[in-house]
DNA sequence: CTGAAAGCGCTTACAG
DNA sequence: CTGAAAGCGCTTACAG
């Protein structure tokens, strides 16, 4: 850590009180009424010696960090890296930092790090919840801080948040494929039973049973190895020929299903049709494109940081907000209308 | 903010110091030889009260922050992306925390980040330099800052850093086209001249010139938007017909070139071989696959944290350290032997 | 117009 | 075994 000159340096230096240098350094000098003269002679001497803010201070001084701890599933999942990517640039125009963790959706480590954002003194909040975390957002809340979920959240706590409508876009995605003409329509999903994946199997299972088709639902434990998954969805493949379709529940599974699909030299879609929740490069430039349902990722940072910080700066006055967003179906070469 | 107990708070409720109360906190009670009773006291009821402890505080006492400022290029690049994730859960288990930021390799952006962590007092500086940066990099160094840099440097400025082996791994890239039977090898790069930049450009050159090859380099401006550096990668496809293979300088460059490729309509390997620096997972599953020039993502990930915590911990008394890690070329099918 | 002083929540040298 | 007090670098109410 640099040795800085601190603001009693200066005052020392230039034979005036902290006080003044402080309330220059500050812009207040105007409204101080401190002469032209000597504002200019200290932000002169600042300058030369290079003084730069001690931001500890100033926060354990003001209560206020102006840091926001972000806590999301995994930083290097795409998604996820592009909402914090967003986000970041929208938090820096406020004057904002953020601290971002992965929680790789681990209850215990997502109780960790919600306490060194606490000891942090984060101004708020931007939480991805693991299961089984209700009573620590509950404590938080309840000690007034800021908090906004994101992705996921608690239908049984009353807190702000931002989602996309996971159960409208299953649904979208899973008709897209009926009107195509699809039958046999699987759907690969997680055990998990957070608000986002329960939405999506819920699209799809309803937009199978308004057209009385059946379900195939793969379930794949999550926390298994890259290698372990691809060999199930390989089996449940091998073992499910009759299918003609699959809709994948996120990108992450989208992307170990194709994958799959590859090693098993299933051609796509003339021998199997495929969407895939959450938009991905991948699925762009694959041969064939992959039909995937789009999250507006600008707009969900812009909302989620719009909300944390006006609770944040208008106080407990405010009323919580559920911003649900629409997702996009963006139609591709994988589910082109079947033969 | 949460309004927490302090440890005056608990020291007056239970009517002994704060001193007491801090070397119970902090696992000194028996160092300090408090009676086991008082301690038990203590830590119940720090217990029952949720106490935490408020870190800018110390940090400001303590000189310390156990924070690390992170710049990258882009964090929604992959490959900064788990770069990142990788040094967050090394750095987390030496009860460090980062600050990511994301430069977009802009040298206004990279001053103005270089500041806020001066001021939030971060104990060490992770970055990837923007051009003409390195004043303020001298200035980090004079003022006794630890800093590492990371995936390019400065060679006029004695830093540690990590960087991938570039001049070797472009080619060994290009030197495979060659072996392959390829003859006219365009290098697509940028117009930086970074070290990274340059020394993938050198490995191209090198390559060829030792077999007598023609080189055909195409720049684009990173800085424009997607469509544009795209239609300018197609002109320069359909301007040289001639070409049998490319060379893509980093996988942004890749991914944008794989869209022209997909927009002519050109084949992968027949009419045109493709080799990436940068994996990804696109290249992975890509049809065809992808060839690529991979970094050691885990590999460079310690060597930062380790090298940057050894500089912290054991003081200026250290050496700079510069580490240069091996690529690896990861052949796959777009890149198979000419016809 | 400007300054002396308190206080944010910690740690720790010093004293007893 | 335990406590009173200084100090990290700021801001700001109060005084003049």
């Amino acid at each position: 850590m640099r040795k800085q000159p601190s603001i009693s340096d200066i005052a020392k230096k230039l034979n005036i009180s902290v006080t003044t240098v402080s309330f220059i350094l500050n812009g207040k000098a105007e409204e101080k009424r401190i002469s032209k003269t000597l504002t200019n002679k200290v932000l002169k001497y600042v300058g030369e010696v290079g003084y730069v803010a001690n931001h500890l201070a100033k926060s354990l001084r003001m209560g206020k960090t102006h840091i926001l701890g972000l806590l999301v599933e995994d930083i290097s999942n795409p998604f996820f890296a592009r909402v914090a990517g967003a986000m970041e640039d929208i938090a820096n125009k406020h004057g904002y930092r953020i601290f971002y963790c992965s929680s790789n959706n681990d209850t215990a480590k997502t109780k960790e790090l919600i306490k060194v954002f606490e000891e942090r003194q984060v101004d708020g909040y931007i939480i991805t919840p693991a299961e089984n975390i209700q009573d620590n957002i509950r404590s938080l809340l309840a000690n007034k801080n800021k908090v906004i979920l994101f992705d996921r959240f608690f239908p049984e706590i009353d807190t702000s948040y931002v989602v996309v409508d996971n159960e409208g876009g299953a649904y979208l995605a899973t008709k897209h494929l009926m009107d195509q003409g699809y039958k046999n329509i699987a759907f690969v999903t997680t055990y998990s039973s957070q608000t986002q994946m329960a939405g999506r199997l819920k699209g799809y299972e309803k937009a199978l049973k308004k057209n009385n088709l059946e379900q195939y639902i793969k379930r794949v434990d999550f926390n298994e190895n890259n290698e372990a998954i691809i060999g199930e969805i390989c089996s449940f493949f091998s073992s499910n020929t009759h299918l003609d379709a699959v809709f994948f529940a996120t990108n992450y599974l989208g992307i170990k299903g194709l994958e799959a699909i590859k090693r098993l030299r299933i051609r796509i879609p003339t021998e199997l049709a495929v969407v895939s929740f959450d938009d991905h490069d991948l699925f762009r430039l694959h041969s064939p494109s992959i039909t995937a349902v789009a999250q507006p990722i600008q707009k969900m940072s812009e909302s989620l940081i719009t909300i944390l910080l006006d609770k944040i700066e208008k106080g407990g006055l405010l009323q919580n907000q559920q911003v649900v967003v629409s997702p996009e179906l963006i139609i591709r070469e994988s589910s082109s209308a079947k033969a």
